[in-house]
DNA sequence: GATGAATGAGTATTCATTCAT
DNA sequence: CATGAATGAATACTCATTCAT
């Protein structure tokens, strides 16, 4: 028999897979996930993978493609207009929110988890997730370059700066999302963005002691 | 026939193994280590590891639990005791430079790497790695407690911000572990801790203009 | 859609895929070849093998049945007009050469080659190779037949006679073909012929001592 | 479960496997053996034959490596020590009757067929086959040689007529073997055999009318 | 303790063939 | 005629685990 009946145009159909094959690699990870699950998942039979994909790697490195939780609203967020117009303290804390948000989704985490695991022992997944990170980092770092410039913070190496922030995020992240650290599992989304924003501007050192005229 | 000669001690073929094991997953990560390899490098046969280890999941288990790059050196220079006597500046430098040089160490990056990865997948494992994480992450707040007590630091919440600084490191060490972001790979430890500490402790605002009397 | 424009008559397009997968046949073998190869290199879609072709096998056969590459020029000097009044030590030569001309040839050997070794697992094929063979050895053991009539030959059985040359040609050949022989690289396909027709006119015996008449 | 029992010494084991190859590869073809087929040939888990070789076209190569019909009887009877002595018509005969008994015999035809067929597709088989006919092929041109020195054959090239002699019969038996030449059917091998000889040593030329005495 | 032969379930991948369009 | 999406059966190979010796 060919095909069912009246299957859907072909394009839908890779994007069937696709989807199917996100959801099983994230609930199983890669090695985890066997073609029958994912051609199931997706009502297929699994010689069909084969007719979109070239094999299981390059199907997961299309899932994986097709992946960036915080392209769009972080460097939105960053790139609008007026972003620079706005006081730091409040542009850098909405862009955290944004992220604990995004990233901390139910339909990214798992997903994310993923990814970052087979980042650590593929090296091609480490690409393709670096420069998702890169983006984010890069346009962040360029966002600060320029407020540095206007006196509005202080002339710290950006890059490394947006480097900090963003993994200070992504750990808490992780290791909230590994649930096994009970005191991080205390704190909402807001507390831990408005204590990193704080930090981040206001430093750790005591404030000077306020200037007593005699 | 039996064993070539006489062995070596019970403990110590344990420990044999063990070795191995570390080795080969190190390299190989988790599913792509077969019994036979770790057999092989322990100079053993494959039977005998059962004989030692219920199975492989086992066995992994037993690797990582060996394993703490952190513990030693960073709560040793958190709890010497002068510890609290040092200025923050000074010593939260060295404490970062110290965990960057574990981290980044040739004996250790392979295995944290394996580790992180199987921790995304395994929460068994990642209850491990969280349990070293947090004994880093507690001992790191408790001495920001005691510096915020006596009013060497400002009071944000400790445990927050010593995930944030553990945080910003690792990912930066695994972002160029993982070897793919070149301008992250121009700095040198040094450098990024220095600017780690100086964000952390002076913030990013620009300081107020010096008070001038008139 | 169905075609791309206005495809050339149906018997020129059977020709098309026949040709195709000779080619391919040729250079994958049999069970390497896939009907995909050979639709691509027809510039067809694989489907449409099907429609003028019960299956591969029955693709192959036509192959098979297309192929002969003895039968036009070696009957053709056997059945020649004066074929029976040249010298059988020149038209063996001839022969010969034409033989090996034709069976060395680049156009030929890799089908050759590729017919034999199906013929050796398929009874089939082997009708239809070996009926080609039959033909050959056959029309030359008439030929010598008919010189031994004539008294220009030896009465040995002509057909026994007729598939020693042609095997001790088709092995040569084929020895050569597989290119490791290094002793039979040596000769040129002329020095062959030669030895082959001094052997089999004079034999190997040295001649009878020259009469000498007292 | 590991072993049934009371299993053999590995050595035997091996050559279990090997036979059932053997057998199987005779019957099917390399492509048409599965390794199931093998593996309940010769009453062992499929698993098993990967202990002792590293995967199916290392079986094979064993296999043939294994098959040698000809090397012992055929340079015997070249290399004993009277074969010098011994009339070139009589020796000549024995040895093409060898080897066509040889090589028509139930146990070898069957895997020579398999082996030529591969050799035609694969190098490295055609190499071992190869070597094997070079083998013969030599020994015969090293006695033809010896008897052009000593005046008992006239001195024509001893490895060309060596590989002549050696591609008449196999030829001859392959199309035998083949089945489907229905009139080289009707011969027996010591027919074929004294054809043979007969033309090699004297020649298809007719003799030189008797010498008459005035 | 130690060996390594033996197991067997499990998986990615291929490809001839079909058929709705 | 022609397409190419869809099928699904078939197969080589892996490897954790067991256990008789």
């Amino acid at each position: 028999m060919a095909r069912i009946a009246d299957g859907p145009a072909s394009e839908e159909r890779r994007r069937q897979i696709l989807a199917a094959a996100m959801g099983v690699f994230a609930c199983k990870g890669y090695t985890g996930a066997t073609n029958k699950d994912i051609a199931r998942e997706a009502g297929v039979t699994s010689g069909l993978i084969y007719h979109y994909f070239a094999d299981k790697r390059a199907l997961f490195e299309a899932v994986v493609a097709e992946f960036n939780p915080l392209a769009g609203s972080v460097t939105g967020i960053l790139s609008a207009g007026d972003a620079d117009d706005i006081a730091p303290a409040v542009l850098l804390r909405r862009l955290v929110i944004t992220m604990i948000e995004r990233l901390e989704g139910v339909e990214y985490l798992p997903t994310f988890r993923l990814m970052m695991g087979e980042a650590l022992r593929d090296p091609e997944i480490a690409d393709v997730l670096n420069a998702s990170s890169r983006r984010v980092v890069t346009a962040l770092a360029d966002y600060l370059g320029r407020q540095q410039a206007r006196g509005a913070l202080r002339p710290l190496d950006p890059y490394l700066v947006a480097q900090f922030l963003f993994g200070s995020l992504t750990t808490c992240v992780m290791r909230r999302a590994l649930g096994n650290d009970p005191t991080l599992m205390t704190y909402t989304g807001e507390r831990i963005a408005a204590t990193l924003v704080e930090m981040a501007l206001g430093g750790l050192s005591p404030a000077p002691p306020p200037v007593t005229l005699e």
